[in-house]
DNA sequence: GTCTATACTGTGATAGAC
DNA sequence: GTCTATCACAGTATAGAC
């Protein structure tokens, strides 16, 4: 990550590793320069060509490494979760989903391009055969299952409201996320975290 | 429409007005087609020479009444809300939207194609520069103003529970609606009219 | 392994013939 | 009004340079 890396082994050869091909290396650099580029421009408008050119290769290069447009779109998605699953774990953990999920939302909101790319990506990819179909259906399914289980907890713990159905909850909870990423796409003072936060309390006892 | 086409002043055939030419027919005519293949095939992996197959015509022709792609997909969704509107009015009016909406819903749904194009529209059209951006920012703006004004009748007959923030509460339906959609095109088990009932009876007293 | 040049097919769009 | 060229650009595939 960083530029002042002066431990280990460090020098102007790159060390490698027996198991991995320097490829694995210089194949995570594209992603992440490409995740720059996307974070900023987003990529919906871009072609291969020009997100090559933002970065300064051939846009063989990238077919090269990646095989199409969509798996480079997919491998910077996924990079994307990667990063962000640690904090997401600790956060869950220590305070409950239901309470840590708008400061989740605030922090995802720093990157509008990222949050354009999934905003679009899901819709786009709701075609069964679109080649991110399973990568998007899966988070979704994830993220749809975490509430529900977290719901639960919340629930043997006398918090929830009475008679509330969990899978529902769960549904709505997950549509309004999704749904308010859109509309503050629209309209960046629509606040997502206080419309998240306003609706555990309805959910609330 | 019409192939002899001699003079307009003394040609008995087509009855014209003087405002509207022939082509505004042809347009309609095209505009309903395309419907057809939208409701049932999408638009998103179709591009304008393949709608221009299913209908029967060439892709220049497309072209010609609508000026682009964008442009044809624009106006089989304005004929598609206009097509909806009278109906729309009447349920609002009669049973006020909270009560309506679940209703109103359930009959988008029949149409998943168009539901798809929505989302898809939706989430793509969030760039400003993007054709379809103010008309898409329009129609999602009237329908928040809508829901608002239906929140503030209603509390104003005090049928909703204290300490409700009618602005927070409008964004909130609006999110909850636009996510569903989503959620049922990747899971039509998803029983979007019951989510939005659910959410009804939540701020209700 | 890393990279570029180039050619192939399909796209949206335009110009002009009938 | 409608069609047939034709265009520049897209994503992709291949061959081959270092």
């Amino acid at each position: 990550m960083t530029a002042t890396d002066k431990g280990d082994t460090d020098a102007a050869t790159p060390p490698r590793r027996a198991s991995y091909a320097n490829g694995e290396r210089r194949r995570t650099e594209l992603v992440e320069a490409a995740f720059r580029v996307f974070s900023e421009r987003g990529f919906q408008s871009l072609s291969i060509r020009q997100i090559a050119q933002a970065i300064g290769v051939s846009h063989s290069l990238l077919l090269h490494h990646f095989g199409s447009r969509e798996a480079l779109i997919e491998a910077v998605l996924e990079s994307r979760f990667e990063r962000q699953a640690p904090d997401r774990e600790t956060l869950l953990e220590e305070r409950g989903l239901l309470d840590a999920l708008p400061d989740l939302m605030r922090q995802n909101l720093e990157l509008r391009g990222l949050i354009r790319l999934d905003a679009t990506l899901r819709a786009e990819a709701v075609d069964a055969d679109h080649p991110g179909h399973a990568h998007i259906a899966r988070h979704r399914h994830n993220f749809f299952a975490d509430v529900l289980a977290h719901l639960a907890v919340e629930q043997r713990r006398g918090r929830l409201r009475d008679g509330l159905d969990l899978a529902t909850t769960a549904q709505q909870l997950t549509a309004l996320v999704e749904g308010l990423e859109i509309a503050w796409l629209y309209d960046d003072t629509v606040d997502v975290a206080a419309h998240v936060e306003a609706f555990v309390a309805l959910i609330r006892r």
